[in-house]
DNA sequence: TCTGGGGTCCTAGGACCC
DNA sequence: TCTGGGGTCCTAGGACCC
């Protein structure tokens, strides 16, 4: 086929990556005994984030909790998550994708976009359709790990098609051929459309993609939003997302929230794990290299209802010492009394990469980036989290506390 | 769904200004 | 000012994703 066939049907031409069962994938990988079992990958709180497809047909499902998951399947393996290893994995796959072209968007741990345009190429790659082909083929028998890959003009079609053949399909969309598909999509399947934005169209009787697309324009700006519109023209083979290189590397935010059990009133016991959650961001801050100079605090009541304050720090920051003291006030003046709560949280934003000069150098600051420097250190000799502030005390069981006093950090546990 | 955690982006409407 | 209109900026919070 020439190119002039391949850029009709393929205007652009972007690959959609995805990983099938990914983190469950990942552990078969590491341990292929495993292959054929129901594994289930927990996450937090004890719950189901991934799972083969073995796992499925018994009948778990994403966010089960554990517990469940034994009496429902005691054959069942289920393992702790070993992020590091997923993003070993995540990063082979961005550079086997990468093989075939420059333009690979790192989306997420176990998906990728590609443009395989013609003209972004790597010169000897062959047409979309066989780059999507050979693409698929290296990462299953690279990484012994199945995928599924979708080729479209778009990337929101690129998406349907990935979706389309779960596990280990390769579904292509040329130009002209998506109504089948749209009319198998359910609108709310739809990559950008959530749980309000279907329901809204539920309302209006619009239950499938093809649906949506069928719309007159006019409709979906009279009726929705511009993140819509773009869906609409994606959906229909107009490009209007890019393929966004490196996107990823300039993080904007960075955060820690915590459920706690049992809920509280209790003024001291939420400071506490607040407290702990700072303590987390800047520990994940510091990991990063980043500091941020204005902070989100959020209390979560029962009722899932958010008290939020924000508190602009006076500098950059990611020490915990500096942030708590600056956050203790806002907390003070935010907090209701009566009211149960059962999370907190805090998001650490306007991020700016660690100087490696401080800027006080005759300040507390200084020698503040110098010791937490040496608790990072220790908490990774010892396995982690071995040095609190005294007011995450409460946060932490009461066992391991025996406070200590350390320059410029007060009470230590 | 008796409801986790970490992110990003968009927008309605208030604040502010002339 | 028991008042009008119009524009821009900002932010709280919604919506969505994995």
């Amino acid at each position: 086929m020439s190119t002039a066939d391949s850029s009709a049907k393929y205007p652009r031409a972007i690959v959609h990556v995805d990983g099938d069962a990914f983190f469950a994938s990942c552990e078969i990988t590491k341990n292929p005994k495993l292959r054929g079992k129901p594994v289930v990958v927990g996450g937090m709180r004890g719950i189901a984030v991934a799972l083969t497809y073995e796992a499925k047909a018994l009948g778990v499902v994403r966010g089960m909790p554990v517990h469940e998951i034994r009496k429902l399947c005691p054959q069942a393996v289920i393992l702790p998550g070993d992020y590091d290893l997923y993003g070993i994995y995540a990063r082979r796959m961005y550079a086997i994708v990468g093989r075939y072209t420059p333009l690979v968007e790192e989306y997420s741990i176990d998906e990728c976009f590609a443009d395989v345009s013609s003209g972004q190429v790597t010169a000897d790659s062959g047409q979309p359709e066989e780059i999507a082909r050979k693409i698929k083929y290296d990462l299953e028998t690279e990484l012994g790990i199945s995928f599924s890959v979708g080729l479209a003009t778009t990337k929101v079609l690129a998406k349907v098609a990935s979706k389309h053949r779960k596990p280990s399909g390769l579904v292509c969309i040329p130009t002209g051929t998506e109504e089948e598909y749209l009319t198998n999509t359910g609108v709310g399947k739809i990559w950008g459309i959530g749980r309000a934005t279907a329901e809204a169209l539920y309302r209006e009787k619009v239950t499938t993609a093809q649906e949506f697309v069928s719309k007159p324009e006019r409709w979906i700006t009279e009726n929705f939003a511009k993140p819509h519109l773009m869906l609409w023209y994606e959906l229909r083979g107009i490009s209007v997302y890019d393929v966004h290189v490196g996107g990823g590397d300039i993080q904007k935010s960075v955060a820690a929230t915590r459920t706690f059990r049992p809920p509280t009133k209790e003024r001291a016991v939420i400071w506490a794990q607040l407290s702990k959650n700072i303590e987390e961001v800047c520990r994940r801050a510091r990991e990063k290299g980043i500091t941020g100079s204005y902070a989100y605090c959020f209390l979560k009541s029962q009722e899932f209802q958010y008290l939020r304050f924000e508190v602009p720090l006076t500098r950059h920051t990611n020490t915990p010492i500096e942030i708590a003291e600056l956050v203790r006030p806002a907390y003070e003046r935010a907090f209701r009394r009566g009211v149960e709560y059962r999370a907190t949280g805090i998001t650490l934003s306007n991020i700016r990469p660690e100087e490696i000069e401080q800027q006080d150098l005759f300040g507390t600051s200084r020698n503040l980036g110098e010791l937490f420097s040496t608790i990072d250190k220790i908490d990774h000799k010892y396995g982690g989290n071995t040095i609190h502030l005294g007011s995450s005390m409460g946060a932490y069981g009461a066992h391991h506390t025996r406070p200590f006093a350390l320059p410029f950090l007060g009470d230590v546990v």
